[in-house]
DNA sequence: GCTCCACCGGAACGCCGGGTCG
DNA sequence: CGACCCGGCGTTCCGGTGGAGC
């Protein structure tokens, strides 16, 4: 097999079981894809659209859906852009014009000591459409960027978060009220039928023929409440743990092994992205759960060489929390943390 | 070619107002 | 009310970078 090291007894194909894999057709959004589809007919064109505001609980399709929409426009447009950026990761207002340029222009357009004016002025001069998916818009720390890029009449924005209230928590009146006119679009949990369908697709590109039951699909979807991201983890770690094993499929007693493999893989996924300081919290957190603010800090105080202020510990508990790796109950001198349950809820 | 310096984004942090529990 | 805690805001510091001047 040349070029691809991914194949096995079970696993054809693992990219498709990665988080940022779109599939060719999408199940069970058609109602979605057509209103996405109708505000963004005028940008093709070449008329200002509407903007997008995507909503709901992750794992219901949000953004593949958005990723999956965009990639039809440009199959059928040939004068247009995309960019995709995601606001966890990028979440100053330099980087996400940084990220949106980068997709556009060539790498070495974009000099290193460009200010992010700078780089809003690149975008300004751009003279195609372009079309950027915002996704977890409500993590974006400098929101004024969001009013900059509604401001650029050849700019596009599909904003996704999970709900309408914290994108316009953020941001100030003028965008607020300019947002009112944007399509809103709201993904609701999907059914048990529809996850399985899913799985069904994602078993048909990513594993061997016949490796997997419909009743063990119907079990994952079960266990996956509603949430296909975690549903097609669960599938993915199934199918590994039956490799593992030596195994020839998937039988149903392993599901339970997968749900737990899975929620193991995203807590260590999530850990790694902590620095020390944020682990020596989460450590103490962990042995000695509930605790209060103070003797979390004291603790670490103890813990670490060179230890960082108490207000630089709160950003990173908040910053803890958003991961769902800490749990924040009570307030004031009632006040306790412990840990979390990275998983079917939001981070 | 080398050094110095201006400038950038981002992390750390001090200050402080506001909220809440005992 | 007092002690404690959270988080927004402005400032400072630091590492990276590349151009000016030698």
């Amino acid at each position: 097999m040349i070029g691809d090291g991914t194949r096995g007894a079970v696993v054809a194909d693992a990219r498709v079981f990665q988080e940022d894999w779109v599939p060719g057709d999408m199940h069970h959004r058609d109602a979605e894809l057509n209103l996405m589809a109708s505000a963004l007919k005028p940008v093709v064109e070449g008329d200002p659209g509407t903007e997008l505001l995507l909503t709901g609980p992750s794992g219901t399709g949000k953004t593949c859906s958005a990723k999956y929409l965009l990639g039809k426009l440009r199959e059928r447009v040939l004068d247009i852009e995309t960019q995709y950026v995601n606001c966890w990761s990028d979440y100053t207002r330099y980087r996400v014009l940084f990220r949106i340029l980068d997709g556009l222009d060539s790498a070495e357009a974009i000099r290193n000591r460009s200010s992010a004016s700078d780089l809003l002025e690149r975008l300004r001069e751009v003279d195609i459409p372009v079309v950027v998916i915002l996704d977890e818009v409500d993590q974006l720390a400098e929101s004024a960027v969001l009013y900059e890029l509604y401001e650029l009449p050849h700019v596009e924005m599909v904003l996704i978060s999970n709900g309408e209230a914290e994108v316009l928590a953020g941001i100030d009146d003028r965008l607020q009220s300019r947002l009112r006119t944007a399509t809103r679009v709201s993904f609701d949990r999907y059914g048990t039928d529809a996850l399985v369908s899913i799985l069904e697709q994602r078993a048909q590109k990513g594993l061997q023929p016949d490796v997997v039951g419909r009743s063990e699909l119907e079990a994952i979807a079960r266990a996956a409440d509603g949430n296909a991201r975690n549903a097609i983890a669960v599938l993915r770690s199934a199918a590994q743990l039956a490799e593992s094993r030596d195994l020839d499929g998937i039988a149903e007693a392993i599901v339970d092994d997968a749900v737990s493999d899975a929620q193991t893989r995203v807590r260590r996924t999530l850990l790694e992205k902590l620095n020390d300081h944020q682990r020596v919290l989460y450590d103490v957190i962990a042995s000695d759960e509930p605790i209060a603010p103070g003797d979390l800090y004291d603790a670490y105080e103890e813990t670490v060489e060179e230890p960082r202020t108490k207000r630089t510990l709160r950003t990173y508990l908040t910053k803890m929390e958003q991961y769902s790796l800490v749990v924040a109950e009570g307030s004031a001198q009632g006040r306790r943390y412990r840990t979390g349950d990275p998983g079917p809820d939001d981070r």
